[in-house]
DNA sequence: GACCCCACGTA
DNA sequence: GTACGTGGGGTCA
């Protein structure tokens, strides 16, 4: 029996890195707007190692001012690391308090890095007869294992890694875990920015390492290599050493190791739950309480356990790794991890209680309907055969009205024998008095109109309630799921694989993991609806739920279903047009630059104008280093350089044939001859709509030739005209009533082109003195307002200088004076409250209003300014869609709404309906909210979408 | 094939 | 300066 004392020293940055970047594509915020992501991964990795161990020494280990020696060494050291994220630098003081209130010591010394704490205090601490366990993810530590010295490292979703002396050896293929060093130096690290050897990488480094065993001895021995690689190490000798001895962790920081000082007291439960309800980490509260509360317990059991010499094992059944042979050596912190379950202890379907049923006789789809009609409210959810609502094909549907409970009602390839299946539900799918819960459920209203079952009743879609709750955040159930339920739903991809190529159908899953699979969906749903109806509540929203976005549901479903027509053969003709031109261009552009090369490639033509032509002294670069070549930059050479005029056409006409004369015939549906774009309801964070696949909000329309692709959009047959109908500066105007600015009221209330009256008023000169120069400004300051304006934007975007665009500026905020002041109030309301809202209370949270970063601060302060302003044109146009919709199916119009462009309506008008649904569109637009400003429709009629403009 | 970047279409 | 989605090139596995 082993009674050795052990030591556990944490690296808290790797740690506090590594959890950031986990979050990354879904970042950890908080009601207040505080990205915890950063503070959950450590937390959750550090709770980890104190349940699993026990450990009765630990400290953690922070880096402070950075390591001076290693700078003096070599300025660049670390230099090219991006800067540390906000969140990071707001989550570390957070972390402190934590780790006090834990009462777990904490250890930095200015100038050192947590890598030479560690170092020293282990070597130390070994001296004295401990284990020490380095709780690490960076394999730079391998150089400090010995016999007594570990590395534990964390691994995504639970469980760890221990690497002692053979591990070492085995992974870098090395005799003496010291030699870890000179692999580092070997290779470099680029996240470290130790330079290397150059062209020196892992496979190298391991054979100069197996060979010559150092790098000393590879350096002395150069005359052995050959070729290239003898020239490129010869000239990098003294970057060897020096790489090698950064590498080098220190062993002789002033630190002590003092047993006391570092024994694991019990926490101060009350401060830690403070803190942790102040962060709303309700799991990890849970995890911690249970942490602790068991803590008794447990000691008595480790009795027996203590006689194992390496902690315990992981018994969990961990997720697939994802640290395999490549990632071994992967820079720090980078990976982009897909597994998110780093906090261990999920539930899932394996671990928790449920009765989910197989529906598929007649007798039990009898018993099941008959249950559901006695309920008041249903989660649903279809399975089918594809992605694409309107072309798939239905493979069961799952009903949950009982949390832990459901059932899945399969159905045949037959699609005769599925509609008269489906048919027997319809009872259920038409009562209007039971609420329909699903997630998403405009997808499967899609799918139950295929096979012509309506959906009425109430609905409730977790997926626009979260999206309320938190409109920046992504909406997937796996993630609501795991965010708010502490459940990780079985993957899809684990039952039908990866998409691509090898992806099954959901047809060929068995029908026992079907039924687990979508039943789990119905049931989780169900339950984050209980979660998210007070939610809504605390955030302000379920009105704005309740009123317009669930009624909206409907409305785009039926906009989705209607499509619109197009005319393919006239697209397929402008084609063969735009490829002379481009060919005839191509040609052109060639002669100019004297070479041949891929114009649609920025990197070559960037090379071909900037280093071989040498149009310009100093070429822009981009962010990644490439010559910049946007239609910014080219617009100022044009009018000196023909082939830059003609890269300009060849760009535009490349960019109409290939995303929209060539690709939207291909979207044309083959049952209904239409284009049915998909309306995403919980995307842009501002309220607004937005279309995919394809998308027919940015088809185009200021260029001549641009025009053209939208003649190709058509009424639907020669009884038919497109009606469009736009909000005429709706933004403007909203910005005007909630300043209460009145010069600008009163120019919308007199119904004057208000660009024209800015421009009289700043330049104070009269409306009719007003030149096209003057209006042209105006109006981009007026468009800037909305944006948040700068002085270098404005003149970016104008003839203006910088200074003239400022004095532009400051003309227009004393011109507008109340318009300035409901700007700031609006950033200061953020700053208060670290959110914005629209008209209908629709919320943006900001969470870098407070940052100390005024980069990252401006931008914020610019959404303050934009997001409601933006919001509320959406809030508008959503409401007038719901009532012209409610209008349309009450007179039973054959004239329907098929289109939304965010301040416009496009419409298949009958010719006869045309005098009646005018009006009404045009009031219910005006008025669907009411403001000091009067709202204004332009309505146009047309054969094609161009004409109704 | 998956992913990022660049460029560009709209409001 | 705000908000989106798509297509092609380039790169990596």
């Amino acid at each position: 029996m082993s009674d050795q004392k052990r030591l556990f020293l944490v690296d808290a940055y790797a740690l506090i890195f590594r959890g950031y970047y986990a979050f990354i594509k879904n970042p950890r915020i908080n009601s207040k707007g505080l990205d915890t992501s950063a503070i959950m991964g450590f937390m959750n990795s550090l709770l980890d190692v104190i349940k699993r161990e026990r450990p009765d020494h630990l400290a953690v280990c922070f880096d402070k001012g950075g390591s001076v020696d290693r700078v003096e060494m070599f300025e660049a050291y670390k230099a090219n690391r991006d800067a540390t994220p906000e969140a990071i630098k707001l989550a570390v003081p957070y972390i402190y308090e934590i780790l006090k209130a834990m009462h777990i010591p904490i250890m930095v010394k200015e100038g050192f890095e947590a890598d030479d704490v560690i170092g020293t205090l282990s070597k130390q601490a070994e001296k004295e007869g401990y284990k020490v366990y380095m709780v690490t993810p960076d394999k730079d530590f391998a150089q400090l294992v010995s016999e007594n010295i570990f590395m534990y490292k964390p691994r995504f979703g639970g469980g760890y890694d221990i690497w002692g002396v053979p591990e070492v050896l085995e992974k870098f293929e090395i005799t003496d875990p010291l030699q870890v060093i000179d692999f580092l130096g070997m290779m470099g690290d680029s996240a470290d920015n130790i330079p290397g050897l150059p062209g020196v990488g892992e496979k190298t480094a391991k054979k100069f390492l197996a060979t010559y065993g150092s790098m000393e001895n590879l350096l002395a021995n150069t005359h052995e290599l050959k070729g290239k690689m003898k020239e490129k190490v010869e000239a990098a000798k003294e970057l060897g050493i020096l790489s090698k001895q950064l590498a080098t962790i220190m062993l002789d920081v002033p630190v002590t190791f003092d047993a006391d000082d570092f024994t694991l007291d019990q926490p101060d439960i009350e401060k830690v739950t403070e803190l942790f309800n102040e962060l709303e980490f309700r799991n990890l509260l849970t995890n911690f309480s249970k942490t602790f509360a068991d803590e008794n317990a447990e000691k008595v059991n480790s009795i027996e356990d203590s006689s194992d010499d390496e902690p315990k094992k992981s018994t969990k059944k961990a997720p697939p790794s994802t640290e395999g042979q490549f990632d071994l050596f992967a820079a720090p912190g980078t990976g982009s991890i897909t597994d998110e379950a780093i906090a261990s202890g999920f539930k899932n379907i394996e671990n928790t209680n449920h009765f989910y049923q197989h529906i598929n006789s007649p007798l039990s789809r009898k018993i099941l309907l008959q249950k559901l009609l006695q309920q008041k409210s249903v989660c649903f959810d279809t399975e089918t055969t594809g992605l694409k609502a309107l072309e798939v094909e239905l493979i069961g549907i799952s009903f949950s009205f009982e949390i832990g409970k459901g059932f899945y009602v399969s159905f045949p390839e037959d699609q005769d024998e599925t509609k008269t299946i489906l048919e027997e539900f319809r009872p259920f799918f038409e009562a209007s008095e039971i609420e329909k819960i699903g997630h998403n459920l405009k997808y499967d209203l899609k799918v139950l109109s295929n096979y012509n079952m309506p959906v009425k009743g109430n609905l409730f879609d977790t997926m626009i309630a979260h999206y309320l709750i938190n409109p920046d955040m992504r909406h997937n159930m796996d993630i609501l799921a795991e965010t708010y339920l502490n459940y990780q739903p079985v993957s899809i991809t684990e039952l039908i694989g990866k998409k691509g190529k090898n992806q099954l159908s959901m047809r060929v899953v068995p029908i026992n993991d079907q039924t687990e699979y979508a039943v789990e969906d119905a049931d989780i749903t169900l339950q984050l609806k209980e979660h998210f109806t007070s939610e809504l509540e605390s955030g302000n929203v379920t009105k704005l739920f309740n009123e317009v976005e669930l009624p909206l549901v409907s409305v785009l479903t039926a906009m989705e279903i209607e499509g619109i027509n197009i005319n393919t053969s006239y697209l397929n003709e402008l084609s063969v047009v735009l490829t002379d031109d481009i060919n005839r261009l191509e040609k052109n552009i060639y002669e100019h630059a004297g070479e041949e090369f891929n114009i649609a490639s920025p990197k070559q033509l960037g090379i071909v104008l900037f280093e071989n032509m040498k149009l310009v002294d100093k070429p822009k670069k981009t962010k990644t280093g490439q010559y910049a070549t946007g239609e910014d930059i080219l617009s100022y050479l044009a009018k000196d350089h023909e082939i830059i005029r003609n890269i300009q056409e060849y760009r535009q006409y490349k960019k109409l044939q290939s995303t929209y004369v060539d690709a939207l015939p291909n979207e044309v549906n083959p049952k209904t001859g239409r284009i049915h774009t998909e309306y995403m309801q919980a995307v842009a964070a501002t309220g607004r709509l937005s279309s995919n696949n394809p998308n027919l909000q940015n088809i185009p329309i200021r260029t001549e030739r641009g025009k053209g692709v939208r003649k190709a959009f058509i009424p639907r047959d020669e009884n038919y005209v497109l009606l469009a109908a736009d909000y005429s500066q709706i933004e403007l105007r909203i910005i005007a009533a909630l300043s209460e600015e009145e010069t600008m009221m009163n120019a919308f209330k007199n119904g004057e082109d208000i660009h024209a009256s800015t421009a009289a008023k700043v330049f104070n000169i009269p409306l009719d003195e007003v030149t096209r120069e003057q209006r042209s400004n105006a109006k981009t300051v007026n468009f800037g307002i909305i944006y948040g304006v700068s002085a270098f934007g404005l003149s970016n975007q104008t003839d203006l200088s910088r200074s003239e665009a400022k004095e532009l500026i400051d003309t227009y905020y004393e011109t507008y004076p109340k318009l300035k002041a409901y700007m700031a109030a609006q950033v200061d309301f953020a700053r208060d409250h670290g959110y914005v809202e629209t008209v209908l209370n629709r919320r943006r949270y900001l969470k870098d209003i407070n940052s100390r970063n005024a980069v990252v601060r401006g931008a914020a302060e610019r959404n303050a300014v934009n997001a409601p302003i933006q919001g509320s044109a959406a809030d508008i146009i959503k409401l007038a869609m719901i009532n012209i919709y409610k209008r349309f199916e009450k007179e039973n119009f054959k004239s329907k709404m098929l289109l939304q462009v965010h301040d416009e309506l496009v419409f298949d008008a009958h010719k006869d309906e045309l005098e009646i649904i005018k009006p009404i569109i045009k009031f219910e637009m005006e008025n669907a909210f009411k403001m000091s400003v009067p709202l204004d429709v332009e309505i146009g009629i047309g054969d094609n979408w161009l004409e109704a403009h």
